[in-house]
DNA sequence: CTTACGGCCTGGGTGC
DNA sequence: TGCACCCAGGCCGTAA
């Protein structure tokens, strides 16, 4: 599940190799999760790759048009679930689920692979590029923490659905926002209004920490993440709560729960991590 | 307007 | 060997 480390991590791996590169041509397998197919196979040849960026869990591809640079453009690319980008050679095994091929002007080429198509990609003209990025929130790791305690503290949403939502923080996902909480030892349930001054700093901090270290390792591989060499990364060896139901707590013993929390898994500890008051169903055992 | 929630997309893994 | 079910991120519709 590519979330802002491992979206990071497959970003630094492409800006290796790409930039400067032109795009020869363009091959397609399925196009379900294609905006406009035909666009990219009209559009992509022959433009050159000015530079690969991350907004959130976006990939974007600056692209200039081979006649002039007065008409640029982006190539953005989500990752969804599933989605894979490798730089390879062109005589390399194909990977099952590989929808796009890419065809680069050094003889090499980058690939799509995506088991589950919930991926996106679209090509966004310069106009629109501008206002897709602004509806999307702040990026945890450059905001200051007055920024930070402003989105959070106005809302009276679930700390969990706060996380989750792009318009919010962009680029962090279920996995960070467990690891989040349970490092802050804040409850999933709690409501960002509710959060003392001191919960919201120790947040504040505590992403960061997490985030930061995760980049470092380059990203978590639970399932299908891979860099763009096809190297898994080391986080998942550091996760204290994600996918660890009934299994020891790593600070305090007591066997880490989960429960369904805006929609989502939700991995935390129920002594380190308080429920709010009002959150226990009366007479629930055990 | 804000929030919560269910459904949808897809297919590998799991469990019966 | 089969197969129903679960689940993931984003998005959309609906309801309170």
């Amino acid at each position: 599940m590519p979330e802002l480390p491992e979206v990071e991590t497959v970003a630094r791996g492409l800006r290796m190799v790409l930039p400067g590169r032109r795009i020869v041509d363009v091959r397609l397998g399925k196009t379900d999760f294609i905006d406009d197919p035909a666009a990219l196979e009209r559009e992509l040849p022959g433009s050159r790759i000015a530079a690969v960026r991350r907004f959130g869990k976006f990939l974007l591809f600056e692209l200039e048009r081979p006649n002039g640079k007065e008409r640029e453009f982006s190539l953005q690319v989500h990752l969804g679930m599933t989605g894979q980008m490798i730089t390879c050679p062109p005589e390399a095994r194909i990977a099952p689920h590989t929808h796009v091929f890419f065809g680069l002007d050094d003889g090499r080429e980058l690939r799509y692979t995506d088991v589950r198509r919930f991926g996106r990609i679209r090509i966004l003209a310069n106009g629109t590029r501008e206002s897709v990025l602004a509806e999307q929130g702040l990026d945890p790791l450059e905001a200051s923490e007055d920024e930070f305690r402003r989105k959070i503290s106005a809302r009276r949403a679930r700390i969990k659905a706060l996380f989750l939502d792009q318009h919010v923080l962009r680029g962090i996902g279920n996995i960070y926002t467990d690891e989040s909480l349970w490092r802050a030892r804040i409850h999933p349930k709690r409501l960002g209004a509710n959060l003392k001054a001191e919960e919201i700093h120790r947040l504040y901090r505590t992403v960061r920490r997490v985030l930061e270290e995760a980049i470092r390792l380059r990203g978590s591989s639970v399932s299908d993440y891979v860099d763009s060499n096809g190297e898994p990364g080391e986080f998942q060896l550091r996760h204290r709560v994600y996918m660890r139901e009934g299994k020891k707590c790593y600070r305090c013993g007591i066997k880490i729960r989960r429960a369904i929390v805006a929609g989502r898994s939700s991995y935390f500890c129920p002594q380190c991590q308080p429920a709010p008051r009002g959150s226990t169903r009366v007479g629930a055992s055990r």
